[in-house]
DNA sequence: ATTTAGCGTAACCGTATAGTTACGCATTAT
DNA sequence: ATAATGCGTAACTATACGGTTACGCTAAAT
C-alpha cells in the first residue's frame, strides 16, 4: 500500500495546542497509547472535560480513536505537528541569527519604509 | 553587555499563536518592525481589535513596542518560539519514525500495559 | 494655541470555551 | 437476565475572547 501523505492546516492545530491540558494529552500519548478513562485518571479535572478535548484533537488530527471492546484507545497522530514545525520554519532564521544584528537588520528595514510612511497621504 | 537570554513559557506563546490574525501579524512583522496603524490597515478588522492582538503578543514577547514621535513600533521577537520548537522537538522522533514501525511501537506499549490496566481495581 | 494624527483603553455585546452534573448506550462480568 | 464498566453527549453555567464604538492622552502640524 501506498504511504499516502496527508497535509493538515496548521489553522487547527495550533488551536488544538492553545490548552495546556491538550498539550498534556499528547505529551502522555507519547508513551504510547492509551484508553480514555485512563487519559482521564492523569489529570485533575472530571472524565467529560478530558473527553471533550479529546473530541478536540480528534479534530485536529492530532489524536486517532480505535474501539477495543468498550475501551476507546487514544493513539497519538503527530502529521499536524508538520504543519505547525514549518510555520516555525519561517522564524528560525530570525533566532538563530545574533539578535544585535537582528536588531540593526530590522531597524533598516523600518528605515526604507519611512520615506513611504510619510508619503501615504 | 552580557548577552542575557531569557527563557519564556510555551504556555502564553501557545496561546498567543492560537489566533490566526496574531500568527499574520508575527508574519508581516518579519518584514520589519511597523507602526501599530500600518499593521491595523493590514487586516478586516478594527484598529482596536488590533491593538487588543498586539497587547497579546506583547505579554507573549513575542513583540517589544518602541515609542517613536506619537508612533508606536512593534519589532518582532522570536525568542519565545524557542520554547514551541523544544516542545516540538519531542514529536519530531514520532513523525520522522515511518510511520507503520510507530504505529507498531505504539500498539506494542499498550499491549505491555494492557495487564496492568486489567489489574486496576 | 488649536487642530489633527496615532494609538491605547474602557465599556459593552455576542459567541466560544472549559468546566460541571445527569444521562444513555454499548460491552463485559456475574 | 441483570449489574457494572467505559465513555461519549446533552444541558447548563461561568468566564474568556474577539469584535465594536466612544473616549482620552500625547506628539506633531498649522
Amino acid at each position: 500500500m501506498r504511504n499516502r501523505s496527508v497535509t493538515y492546516s496548521a489553522e487547527t492545530a495550533f488551536h488544538a495546542l492553545a490548552h495546556p491540558t491538550r498539550r498534556a494529552v499528547l505529551d502522555l500519548l507519547r508513551q504510547g497509547s492509551q484508553p480514555a478513562g485512563r487519559i482521564a485518571s492523569a489529570f485533575p479535572v472530571s472524565r467529560p472535560a478530558i473527553s471533550k478535548h479529546l473530541r478536540l484533537l480528534r479534530r485536529a488530527h492530532l489524536v486517532q480513536e480505535r474501539r477495543e471492546g468498550r475501551h476507546r484507545l487514544y493513539q497519538l497522530n503527530p502529521e499536524p505537528l508538520k504543519a505547525v514545525d514549518s510555520w516555525l520554519d519561517q522564524y528560525r532564521v530570525f533566532w538563530r541569527a545574533n539578535l544585535s544584528s537582528l536588531k540593526t537588520f530590522v531597524e533598516g528595514e523600518y528605515a526604507k519604509e519611512s520615506s513611504r510612511l510619510q508619503k501615504k497621504k
